[in-house]
DNA sequence: TGTGGGAAACTAGTATACCAGTTCTTGACA
DNA sequence: TGTCAAGAACTGGTATACTAGTTTCCCACA
């Protein structure tokens, strides 16, 4: 059963769709496995199956749903080849994009992503631990953005989910307190423009991320 | 007007409509700026809008085609920022996956490599330019799969475009001769397994195709 | 009781109908 | 002649209808 929420201003159908898809199949209320139909999810969500169906296929693009034409659709299992080709590629773009960030941010942008990681703090000391990956996630996209890379960082949103959700799989949660330590060290590197020492602050940050495939698989058999 | 091909065997309408869609943004038959419409383009096709626009979706997420909802739809004028990230994209990813092409060739890819090169080379004496951009595209294709980054070189395809299609308008034109030497010189540092010159040399390879911005936007500018 | 066939109930793919918002034209009126 | 309002003709978004292929199940028949 899907858990829904409303669906935004200014939101048409499709992506309100697309949304609730992602978010259900990143927290397995839709888990790896499950067998899908258009029609069924579009009555779950009060929608028609047109604006469903077209986020099925951009979810299909990126192997997170399997599309068997006149047969079925299935949120893909968990494939460990595309959980390492969508860490790589975060690690990979992330890595390359801090380097330019150091010589092309703005002082205001230093000043945004100050306040980011204040409010990250903030967030830390309440353990508000979701408004605080939210800021994680601005905080990396901001980065995308100073170096103009934003459609880049768009583009990898949904591949991302296959790392995301086994990410969320992990026994061993990373520690908040870790994390945003991170990001100060990095906005350091960078308003001191120190570019090697900010990729590497990168690679460690997102090495923190590394989950054990063996334990997750054992556990979790049936989402392989 | 669009240019038709046939629909291959086992593709679906929606397929064909992208695969079209795609040939004819980068012949600049659908040139930047041109206007267009579901309905129109489903009658060219003689396809209903369903298939149409769920290709339409598909390149406006990569802002290849922009979607104004309820006035009108454009294939994207060129962005230099869009192209800028395109290369840079391209880059970063071809020279990460070259270096761990090096570690984890087996000898019948090695095998396949040459094949394709040599085949390259017999298209070069025939001045089979099609036919070689074909092999081209294939040589690299070969190099992500071998890296097991196929999902990724797939996610890149349609954002390649924006950096296709000005590379089809750059006034000098890349020599296939140099193109061929480059993969054949590629292939031998993998073979010899030195990764450090294959990527080299991969950068070398992909700068050939850096296009002269400002002469291209004096000759077009309508396409700005 | 076991087996084969066919209808029914599903699937996703495609076509069409309808809706809502925008633009442009046209014609009446000042 | 200029202006403004009504409506026609478009746009893309959504809903629905229909098609074709697959699976399931059940009943007739051996």
């Amino acid at each position: 059963m899907l858990r829904l929420s409303e669906c935004l201003p200014r939101e048409n159908s499709r992506d309100y769709a697309l949304r609730t898809f992602k978010e259900n199949i990143i927290n397995m209320d839709l888990p790896p496995g499950c067998i899908i139909s258009e029609s069924d999810l579009a009555a779950q969500m009060g929608l028609s199956r047109t604006p469903v169906r077209e986020a099925l296929i951009e979810l299909s693009k990126v192997k997170i749903v399997e599309i068997t034409p006149q047969k079925f659709s299935m949120v893909a299992r968990i494939n460990y080849d595309l959980v390492e080709e969508s860490r790589f590629l975060r690690e990979i773009l992330e890595c390359s994009v801090i380097e330019l960030v150091c010589d092309m941010a703005a002082p205001q942008d230093i000043e945004q992503l100050e306040e980011n990681v204040q409010l990250q703090n903030l967030y830390l000391a309440r353990n508000a631990s979701d408004q605080l990956m939210v800021m994680d996630n601005n905080f990396h996209a901001k980065l995308f953005d100073i170096a103009h890379k934003s459609q880049i960082y768009a583009l990898t949103q949904n591949f991302s989910i296959h790392f995301d959700r086994v990410r969320r799989l992990a026994l061993e949660s990373v520690k908040d307190l870790k994390i945003v330590e991170d990001h100060a060290k990095i906005l350091e590197a960078i308003r001191t423009n120190q570019p090697k020492q900010a990729k590497e602050l990168m690679q460690i940050h997102l090495s923190r991320y590394k989950v054990d495939a063996v334990a997750i698989r054992a556990k979790y058999p049936e989402y392989f």
